[in-house]
RNA sequence: GGCGGCAUAGCCAAGUGGUAAGGCAGAGGACUGCAAAUCCUCCAUUCCCCAGUUCAAAUCUGGGUGCCGCCUCCA
C-alpha cells in the first residue's frame, strides 16, 4: 500500500513498525463548539483510512484526542457563565452525536488534556532538561533554534518564515518563532500545579505527549488537516523528537479542506456551516458518499446541489442493494443445475474486488473506489435483469458473493449501516420502520392493483401521483409493485 | 516577501509517459397501459495558454495566465 507522506512529499510504500499491526493518531478538535463540515471531513476520511487497514486484516490501534484546554474554550466559557471543562465535556458530546450520525467509528483511545497534565509536564521536563526549552515569567517555552530538524515537516526555514513573518513578536522570547509549552495561570482559568507554578499546557505538547504515552515514539501514521502542518505538527515532531532523541511518527497524511466558493471553510472568516445543520437536510450516508466522492488531498467546494447530486449518485448504489435483495427472496428452482455455475458474474466480481483494493491500496483513493463501488451496481443490476421468476442455484451463489462485495465496499467506506441480524446492509427509511404506514400502503397498492386489473388508469395514476406526494414513489416491475420512501 | 497546491465535458470528478474512468444532467432506443426503476447507444480527436523533450504528453521540462492555501487560532 502507498500513501503519501507529507514529510518527504512523496508517496512510499506504506510498512509498519509492528507487522500487522498500525498505530495511527488523528487530532480531533478543540471542543468549544459543535464541528463544522471542515471537521467531519478529516473524521470521515481517516475513520475510512482505519477501516481499510481493518478491512486488510491490520490490528490498528486509533487515537484521537480531544484539546478541551485552550484559550478558545476559556473564552467562550467566561461568555456564557460556564465552567472551561464543563463546557468543554458538553461539546465532546455532541462531537460524539455527529461522528455517530456519520457513521464514524470510536478511537481505541480518546484521550483529553485535561486528563494527561502529568504526561505533559513529564515531557516539559525531559525538554528542559535537553536544553530545548526556557523559562520566561512562569511561562516555559520551546527553543526551535535547539532542534536543528526545525520545519522538515513543513519544507520551510526559520530563516524563511522570519523574512515576511507577521506575527507579534515576544520580545521576551528567544526567537520569534518559540512557541508556549506551559503557560502561567491567570485568575480565572482552569490551571494546575507544576514545577514553574501554576499554570497549563501550551497548544502543541498534549499531542507530543499523549501520542507517545498510547502509540509510543516512532508510531505509523499521523493524520490531520492541511492547515496543522504548520505550526501544529511542525511543533509536535520539535518537542517529541527533541525530547526522545528518535523520530515521532513515520508517516503524515493530510486532508485538504472544504470550500464555500472556492474559499477555505474556516471559523475566522465565518462561513462554516456545522454538521448538524447539513445533517437536517440531507441524510449522513449521502454527506459521507459526498465527503469520499473526492481525492482527499484536492479541495472540496460545498453547496447544497453538491449534496443533491451525491444524494442521486447514492440512490443508484441503494436501488441495486435493493433489487439484489428483492432477487435473493425469489424462490428456488427444484432441481438441480450445479454444472451451470454462474462464472461469469464471479469473474467481474473477482475484478472488481481487485480494482477496488488497488484504488484503495493507492494513497487511500476514495474517489477511485466509489467510481467501482458504480461499477458493482452496474454489474448487479445487469444481472438482475436477466433472472427469471425463480433462481437456480448458481444464481443464488452468484447473488450472495455480489451480496458479500458490496458489504465488504460498504465496510470499508463506511456508508450504510448493517443489520446485525440478518446480515443485511439497511438502506434507509425504505418503509420497514412503521408497520401502521407499511400497512397502508399495501393496502393502497392491493387497491390500485385492482383498478388496474380493470384497466382503470385514471384511478392508478391518481393514487401513484398521490402518494408520490406524499413522498411515497410506486414503482411498477413484471414482479409487482414495489415501494419507497422519497429519499 | 517566503513556501506550497490546483486548472480535465453543462456540472462533479479519477487518471503522473502509451493514445481520456465513474457519477449527475441531457439525447435516442428497449421495457411499461403510462410512468418509475433498470438495460443498451450517444454525449471531451481532447485535458488553461505558449514553447520544448520524446516514436509517444492531460501526464515530463521551461515560460505565461487564472484560482486557492500556509507563513496568526483554524480540520
Amino acid at each position: 500500500m502507498q500513501i503519501y507522506n507529507t514529510l518527504t512529499r512523496t508517496k512510499e510504500e506504506f510498512i509498519p513498525k509492528e507487522p500487522g499491526r498500525v498505530n495511527m493518531y488523528v487530532c480531533g478538535p478543540t471542543t468549544y463548539n459543535f464541528i463544522h463540515l471542515g471537521n467531519a471531513r478529516p473524521l470521515v476520511f481517516f475513520d475510512t483510512v482505519r477501516r481499510y487497514f481493518i478491512y486488510k486484516g491490520y490490528q490498528v490501534n486509533y487515537v484521537q484526542n480531544f484539546t478541551d484546554v485552550d484559550d478558545k474554550i476559556i473564552k467562550r466559557a467566561q461568555e456564557e457563565k460556564m465552567d472551561p471543562l464543563e463546557l468543554a465535556q458538553k461539546y465532546i458530546r455532541e462531537f460524539f452525536v455527529d461522528a455517530d450520525a456519520l457513521n464514524v467509528m470510536r478511537a481505541e483511545t480518546h484521550p483529553k488534556v485535561s486528563e494527561h497534565i502529568q504526561e505533559i509536564i513529564a515531557l516539559i521536563k525531559k525538554l528542559e532538561a535537553n536544553g530545548n526549552a526556557y523559562a520566561v515569567d512562569g511561562d516555559i517555552y520551546f527553543e526551535v533554534r535547539s532542534f536543528p530538524g526545525y520545519g522538515k515537516l513543513s519544507g520551510r526555514s526559520l530563516e524563511d518564515m522570519q523574512a515576511g513573518a507577521r506575527v507579534e513578536v515576544d520580545p521576551r522570547k528567544k526567537d520569534p518563532m518559540d512557541f508556549a509549552l506551559w503557560k502561567a495561570a491567570k485568575p480565572g482559568e482552569p490551571s494546575w500545579p507544576s514545577p514553574w507554578g501554576k499554570g497549563r499546557p501550551g497548544w502543541h505538547i498534549e499531542c507530543s505527549a499523549m501520542a507517545e504515552k498510547y502509540l509510543g515514539a516512532g508510531f505509523d501514521i499521523h493524520g490531520g488537516g492541511f492547515d496543522l502542518i504548520f505550526p501544529h505538527h511542525e511543533n509536535e515532531i520539535a518537542q517529541s523528537e527533541a525530547a526522545c532523541q528518535q523520530p515521532f511518527a513515520r508517516y503524515w497524511m493530510h486532508n485538504g479542506f472544504i470550500t464555500v466558493n472556492q474559499e477555505k471553510m474556516s471559523k475566522s472568516l465565518g462561513n462554516f456551516f456545522l454538521v448538524r445543520e447539513i445533517l437536517a437536510k440531507f441524510p449522513p450516508d449521502v454527506v459521507r458518499w459526498y465527503l469520499l466522492s473526492t481525492h482527499y488531498r484536492s479541495p472540496l467546494d460545498f453547496d447544497d446541489e453538491k449534496l443533491v447530486m451525491a444524494g442521486k449518485g447514492l440512490d443508484r448504489i441503494k436501488t441495486a442493494i435493493r433489487l439484489l435483495y428483492e432477487a435473493l427472496a425469489r424462490p428456488i428452482q427444484p432441481g438441480t443445475d450445479a454444472v451451470q455455475r454462474d462464472t461469469l458474474l464471479a469473474d467481474r466480481l473477482a475484478l472488481l474486488r481487485l480494482e477496488f483494493e488497488k484504488a484503495m491500496d493507492d494513497d487511500c483513493n476514495t474517489a477511485l473506489a466509489v467510481s467501482i463501488y458504480f461499477e458493482l451496481a452496474k454489474e448487479v443490476n445487469i444481472f438482475v435483469g436477466k433472472l427469471g421468476p425463480e433462481l437456480s442455484q448458481a444464481n443464488k451463489e452468484a447473488l450472495e458473493q455480489a451480496h458479500l462485495l458490496m458489504k465488504d465496499f460498504n465496510r470499508v467506506l463506511g456508508i450504510l449501516k448493517e443489520d446485525q441480524r440478518t446480515g443485511q446492509l439497511i438502506l434507509g427509511e425504505a418503509g420497514q420502520d412503521d408497520q401502521l404506514a407499511e400497512g397502508l400502503v399495501q393496502l393502497i397498492i392491493k387497491i390500485r392493483q385492482e383498478a388496474r386489473a380493470k384497466k382503470d388508469w385514471s384511478t392508478a395514476d391518481t393514487i401513484r401521483d398521490g402518494l408520490k406526494e406524499l413522498g411515497i414513489i410506486l414503482e411498477d416491475t413484471p414482479q409487482g409493485v414495489r415501494w419507497k420512501k422519497q429519499g
